[in-house]
RNA sequence: GCGGAAGUGGCGGAAUUGGCAGACGCACAGGACUUAGGAUCCUGUGGCCGCGAGGCCGUGUGGGUUCGACUCCCACCUUCCGCACCA
């Protein structure tokens, strides 16, 4: 026997399963199908230990269920446009595509060292004329629909990416890419989708994924969409026929309206302002708080404030005039841009009275408390009660109030109920040359005008030039700028933004079942077979973006007629992340561990097993070298003993009827043991991936076959070869490389892939005898072994024979006895 | 502020349902083998008291339920994550 060397090792059985084709999954067989895939990931040249972490965990359950009997799908791909492959060539002097694609084949390789086993034949990278035409395609069925729009509205420039950002790109009011970065506003003429459309069913679908999504997901994206019912109300302008309209959840407390507030942006304010005394230095004001960032506001580097605007709006239901200010303290882009205040009853509009002396009038007094007295009160109260000083209304509790006061406003046209969602449409417009051009042409004559169908792709040229300075790459570019309107045949300019990568990432899986289908996105017969993703695996950091968009994007394909299914992903698992020195890897703190020095050094075997033994998956996992070498140390130990005792294994059948009849004492106790860890290992994966467990299990096993050397001598051939074989079936998802090694050492001529998940024999890994822990007063004083079938009683007159548990209960009373079958017996004695 | 997750030896973690707290690994200590050991194998290893048998304490803190609580209930503390003027 040879020492374990993991690099003739693990190149010999990588080279093997690829010849073999071994992780191909016909895509037509019979066999259950199970869809397992890992998030996209970005081609950034280095796979770094969240990749490996997360293609760890995927490829483990993939190796267990083909050998649990699953027809597994398990492919990868290229997120291959985007920003920065831009900056690179800038920096680099070279292409973007050239960048990108050198990326592609270093990871691949990479990929390949770890003996990660993915369908190749899948593989997708989404800036390929063959991938993104189908983003093409999908923006003009859109289009026809109206789910794509372009209108001017205020967006969010990040300044370094210098593009456009969608809402879920922003990330505390700076860009998600550069943290530092305050994203500004600006108002741009962009390109949007309309996941609004979708915004209740997103909601309610949320529930249906209650089993296999993770809660914080859920809930992440129960908050992003923000669902909130209320009315819009409307406020008549005394000495005017204008009308304010505000948006309110609590309609109930209509009759505290002290103020109406508007957004310094609220189109009304420069009219109601206009020819007042001191309007100069009103609108000055208001013009202060317009140049306050939406970031400034909302960290509070501002201070809450406001101006009386010298107008009056009438309360619809009581007619009170109350006046009328401008505040910061209110979102253009929430709601109607206008509220009531209600400082009585609304912890924001509280302080804002406080701080202008403005009333506060009592409309809800609480039920179970004391009653509230305005001159009293240190903070809002906003739980339900009863209605006070609310005309008709008083009396009633406040929900009901809510309902009939909506009810008598609305017959009267003054108000309207509404829903509102704080998610907003997503736009995907982008001022940059690496993604998707938009197909659109713009013509003097005819306008807008789409690019049509059997003119696409729109290819994104590949001679530009990059300067670092400006705008996108593709204003430079006539050839692809000057073209004739589809329409017309007059000149006309193509669209130079290109389409946001997360569209790309939000359908690339039904792409991978026919990568090159050239007549559809996808052959529809393949998804109607493998939809939806039995298993989708990746970070948490997507929660509202990618994550939220595929599920839009299935919506959007299901009215389109091209699936039937609601849903794509059934099950999503989010994996911890690795840390290192008690923080997060990432290049900018240093203390990231390179992938391949861990395959080079320490094996891919020991790396893979090392991150599934370090902690649970779902958990984050502090990466130690110590550790590392744990598990390195481990894989020596299983080859040593297997090694050693193969040559003469390797004729044996492990066939159960060749075992001796009777079983020596140590046959008996290992293949207990085996038939155990088989159990507590399939339990892990089938249940609740708690792989450390698992590891640690075989790990028992292994420690147990040292402990019985040598086994020549008590252990029969085909007892060793039956453990043997288990041991290695068992460690194969973990360290597939050695297991294929050795499962060739012990004689099989067939690879691992090729063979069943060991089945458990419940009979063998019975306990015969258990042990019985003896409690007197809840302490443990004394154990015994007893037969598992004896009965309760027996087990209690032992357990009250024992001379230690005897002589503590002395001549004490017993008070009372528990027996807990298998486990222990506790007695209680008379104090 | 709101919401979520978590808190167990020197460290990573285990305890599937209220029933032996600390599996497994790391680190450390002792021993065997050895010219040597940073290889390998074996043994030990939560804290305190005790020569010992053994005893006491111990799962963030304080209460509670129970024969019995890491596990259930109440209050609180700490850490991490997400959301945060959403009217």
């Amino acid at each position: 026997m040879g020492d374990y060397d993991h690099r003739s090792i693990e190149a010999k059985w990588q080279r093997f399963w690829e010849e073999r084709r071994l992780f191909y999954a016909p895509r037509d067989a019979r066999r259950p199908k199970y869809y397992i895939l890992p998030f996209l990931p970005y081609p950034s040249g280095d796979l770094h230990m969240g990749h490996m972490r997360n293609y760890t965990i995927g490829d483990a359950v993939a190796r267990c269920k083909r050998a649990q009997g699953f027809n597994v799908f398990h492919p990868i791909g290229w997120d291959a446009f985007g920003l920065p492959a831009e900056n690179a060539a800038m920096v680099h002097k070279t292409h973007p595509r050239t960048w990108t694609l050198k990326n592609i084949a270093r990871m691949k390789e990479q990929l390949r060292l770890f003996g990660f086993g993915y369908d190749w034949e899948a593989e997708v990278s989404t800036c390929e004329p063959e991938y993104y035409r189908w983003n093409q395609w999908f923006f003009l069925e859109m289009l026809k629909r109206g789910l794509a729009y372009r209108k001017k509205s205020r967006v969010n420039w990040c300044p370094r990416c210098q593009t456009v950002l969608a809402n879920e790109q922003v990330v505390e009011g700076c860009c998600w890419r550069h943290e530092e970065t305050p994203v500004e506003q600006r108002e741009l003429e962009q390109w949007f989708l309309k996941i609004t459309h979708y915004a209740e069913e997103l909601l309610a679908d949320l529930d249906k994924l209650a089993e296999g999504w993770p809660e914080r997901i859920r809930l992440m994206q129960r908050n992003w969409i923000g669902k909130s019912d209320g009315a819009r109300v409307q406020w008549a302008v005394a000495g005017s026929d204008k009308l304010i309209t505000t948006f309110s959840t609590r309609l109930d407390t209509a009759y505290g309206a002290v103020a109406v507030l508007l957004a310094p942006e609220h189109p009304l304010v420069n009219e109601l302002i206009a020819g007042l005394p001191g309007s100069a230095a009103i609108a000055r004001k208001v013009g202060v708080l317009r140049q306050q960032t939406r970031r400034a506001q909302v960290t509070g580097e501002v201070e809450k404030e406001g101006i009386f605007t010298g107008r009056f709006a009438a309360n619809p239901f009581s007619g009170d005039q109350v006046p009328i200010w401008v505040s910061n303290l209110v979102l253009m882009e929430y709601g109607t841009g206008a509220v009531q205040a209600v400082p009585a009853h609304d912890q924001r509009d509280f302080e804002f009275a406080k701080k202008y002396r403005l009333p506060i009038k009592v409309v809800i007094q609480p039920l179970a408390t004391k009653p509230l007295a305005a001159s009293a009160m240190q903070q809002a109260f906003t739980g339900p009660g009863r209605l006070v000083d609310s005309g008709p209304y008083t009396g009633m509790p406040s929900e009901k109030a809510l309902e009939k006061m909506m009810d008598d406003l609305a017959r009267k046209g003054r108000a309207e109920p509404v829903t509102l969602y704080r998610i907003k449409d997503w736009g995907i417009s982008r001022q940059r040359y690496w993604g998707t051009p938009i197909p659109v042409v713009y013509c003097n004559a005819c306008g807008i005008v789409p690019v049509p169908e059997e003119q696409l792709p729109v290819v994104l040229p590949l001679e530009v030039e990059f300067t670092g300075v400006g705008l996108s790459p593709l204003l430079n570019v006539p050839e692809f700028i000057n073209t004739s309107c589809p329409k017309c045949r007059g000149k006309a300019r193509r669209e130079t933004d290109t389409m946001d990568t997360f569209i790309d990432s939000s359908w690339y899986f039904y792409r991978y079942l026919s990568p090159h289908h050239d007549t559809a996105p996808f052959d529809p017969d393949l998804v109607r077979r493998w939809f939806p993703i039995d298993q989708y695996i990746g970070g948490a950091e997507h929660a509202v973006l990618h994550l939220i968009y595929l599920r839009f994007w299935t919506k959007m394909m299901r009215d389109l007629g091209l699936v039937d299914h609601d849903l794509a992903v059934t099950r999503l698992f989010n994996q911890g992340m690795v840390i290192k020195d008690g923080a997060k890897m990432s290049k900018s703190r240093g203390n990231v561990v390179s992938t391949d020095e861990m395959v080079e050094k320490y094996g891919a075997d020991t790396a893979r097993l090392f991150t599934l033994f370090a902690a649970p998956p779902e958990k984050d996992m502090e990466w130690t070298q110590a550790g590392v070498e744990g598990c390195q140390r481990f894989l020596q130990r299983l080859w040593r003993v297997i090694s050693k005792h193969a040559p003469r294994l390797r004729p044996v059948s492990p066939n159960p009827a060749s075992r001796p009849s009777p079983l020596g004492e140590d046959e008996r106790d290992l293949l207990r043991k085996a038939h155990q860890t088989a159990r507590r290992v399939t339990t892990d994966f089938d249940s609740r991936w708690h792989f450390n467990t698992s590891i640690a299990a075989i790990m028992e096993l292994v420690n147990e076959l040292y402990a019985l050397e040598p086994l020549e001598e008590t252990v029969s051939p085909p007892v060793l070869k039956e453990v043997f074989d288990m041991a290695v079936l068992l460690t194969a998802p973990f360290a597939p490389h050695l297991a294929e090694e050795l499962w060739q050492q012990l004689g099989h001529p067939q690879s691992v892939l090729e063979t069943p998940w060991p089945q458990t024999d419940p009979e063998l890994a019975r306990e015969e005898e258990c042990e019985i822990v003896i409690q007197v007063n809840g302490r443990v004083r004394s154990r015994i072994r007893v037969s598992e079938e004896l009965p309760d009683s027996e087990v209690l007159e032992q357990a009250l024979a024992d001379p230690r548990v005897a002589g503590l209960i002395n001549s004490q009373r017993i008070a009372k006895t528990v027996v807990v079958p298998k486990k222990l017996v506790n007695i209680v004695l008379a104090s």
